[in-house]
DNA sequence: CATGAATGAGAATTCATTCAT
DNA sequence: CATGAATGAATTCTCATTCAT
């Protein structure tokens, strides 16, 4: 009754049924957005409507922790791209890993372009990764292969930005991106050597309330 | 004669309300995108739910005849653009009127984004809009100023893309897009030399069917 | 303005448009049934919606109208047929009038098979018609031609009886009809050994598309 | 397992709703016709709108389960009747028991009758019905019971007939339809000289009140 | 008088969330 | 603990009827 065969440890079923639900949600997240209904993935996962709200109080949470599983992977990538040697090849690196995931993911998509109505875990995950991006084109800066006045929240930004820029392509052409993605580069890395026109963002401003006005 | 979709009735009570209808939808597309419900234009409008639909035959229509205006628009200034004296500057300010309405509508950017499943007279503006960019940036091209393997449809993307990369900072910075449009000039314009990684799209691919999967 | 090529004399106007609109409205009755909407007959007649209210106070009295106006249509016929030579024939051209009444008009069918939610002036034709269906019944009956017990009410049932019953078959078969007129005057079990006048249908033949024009 | 369509929860409580809303359907289709609402069908069975789209995807399903349900029994009684011994008596109670399902449902013969447009499944118990009507008519028809050009649709159809002729008459006397049932079956003009088994109606009751019940 | 614009109740359907089993 | 049944608010869209122009 339970899916186990032997006498029920329901600790162990539980974690295994949250294991389940996390990969189904991010399926599903990733192919259908946010507004994809509980009801699919809770069939995906192969268990009850009921069994999601066990593990997550709400569809906002559930989203968040996929949200944030997806982030700390990425922190980690740029963590690790920190030390790498050559701090040019270390950011376009990052910047690849993170249109790909931008990429394959509608939901990500769409909650880290719409920063209201986040979760305090999911917008401390988007610090610490405008961290790591800074730490990365610090470096890169240092080498002089990067504009002086471009930050790690503006790279991040850019992550979205080429997804967005490539996004009506991608069915028909799933690499289109990196052609985005390189054009950007060429901004980023060299420029004209003029001042851009408005200064750098400090952080990404996630604002609280009002999350969808009209709705 | 304006760009309206329907028969135009000349009593004068119906022009204002279509008026104030339009108005309406717009601001809360603007606003909310396409998912702001037809009660809350309505109430916007200061009209009851039927008089939205005696206009619109639907909700399809109605943001098509808001989103035609708008690319019309945009037309029609790259258009008068096509003659200016400064191919350069008029790429330029294209762009910058572009993104413009882009950073002024969220609607906007999800209908020009997901083009599948649309009305066939947005498409055919889009299709116009990519002609008109593919015309300033020929003549840029021809200049020497733009990189030679950009085309008009990555003009046309890209707006968005820079849409999007500033979009989290808008509400606290409305004019950060500035930043990245001026970025993403020093990547169209002179660039590297390097040929792009990826080859150029020939135009935006719009597809008909199941433009959702998962829904 | 008004329609009229002189000095609009607003009387022959209004008598002009009554016109129109019971002959649009019966079009759109026999076709569509009494779910057609006022629309739908507005636009028929080619006159507006509030032309239809201000010559009938409701949707209710426009259908009276119409099916008033073919009640005492079969009515006449059925007063001229008492005078018929041959009572047998005179009762069978009478129902076969009536029939193709029935056949014609869709929402004919609908009114008069739910005799609730009646017009009182509906009713008195119904009377009537029942008056006149029982005079050519009983002459018929006094020659022996027609079982002693039946009446004029069941002879117009009868008719719309007939109709139901090949219902299914008209749209492939418009005549299929006299098939069952003929029957009920022969007589299934017994009959008189002619063969019936319209083949027996196969099948019932289930039509996928559009079974409701008009709506 | 008892012709219902989706998979049949096992829950109790489910079980009881599910019983609830096909009683409260039937009961409501039956009364008014296929147009009742869901609001309405919900209602009478004291349980959500949203309950009944979990039990049935679409009015559509809802209202084929039932209709099916009600021409299984009558496939199920006429395929019982094959072996019996009177295959005269066999088809009259065939007729009898197929009217009496008519009479009972509105939505049955709005059904039946407007085949067009249908459930798969629909479609094919109607066909069994043929088959099973023709098995029966072809029994009385070798006996030299019934017309040799009378066929198991005609049967059927004429069971939507009887219905419709005595439907004015059946509010005031449940039963007129034995009468237009026997006069179909021995024959208006020559008839068997029995006695109808109902008496003539004098007059179509036209009953003012309670339009459309359920509305 | 004629018009057709505005209205708003009502229909089918969806879905996050709660809760009895 | 897991389930999926029940709920009801919300959405798009239709239409008879009223009324300002």
């Amino acid at each position: 009754m339970t899916g186990t065969t032997s006498v029920g440890s329901s600790r162990s079923d539980a974690v295994r049924n949250r294991r389940l639900l996390l990969d189904a949600a991010a399926e599903a997240f990733a192919e259908c957005g946010v507004e994809v209904s509980i009801g699919e993935i809770a069939q995906r996962a192969g268990v009850g409507k009921g069994t999601v709200f066990r593990h997550f109080s709400s569809k906002e949470e559930l989203l968040a922790a996929i949200m944030l599983g997806m982030l700390n992977e990425l922190v980690d990538t740029g963590t690790a791209l920190l030390t790498a040697d050559d701090p040019g090849l270390a950011l376009r690196e990052f910047m690849t890993a993170g249109v790909e995931i931008f990429v394959r993911d509608r939901a990500f998509c769409e909650v880290i372009g719409r920063p209201s109505l986040q979760h305090a875990q999911v917008r401390d995950a988007i610090d610490r990764l405008c961290d790591v991006a800074e730490g990365l084109t610090a470096r890169a800066r240092r080498q002089g292969i990067v504009r002086p006045d471009i930050t790690g929240t503006d790279v991040v930004l850019i992550l979205g930005g080429i997804q967005h820029t490539a996004a009506p392509l991608l069915i028909a052409e799933p690499q289109a991106w990196r052609r985005y993605l390189e054009l950007i580069l060429d901004g980023v890395t060299t420029g004209t050597g003029r001042r851009l026109p408005y200064p750098p963002p400090s952080r990404l401003p996630l604002i609280d309330p009002d999350p969808d006005p009209g709705r």
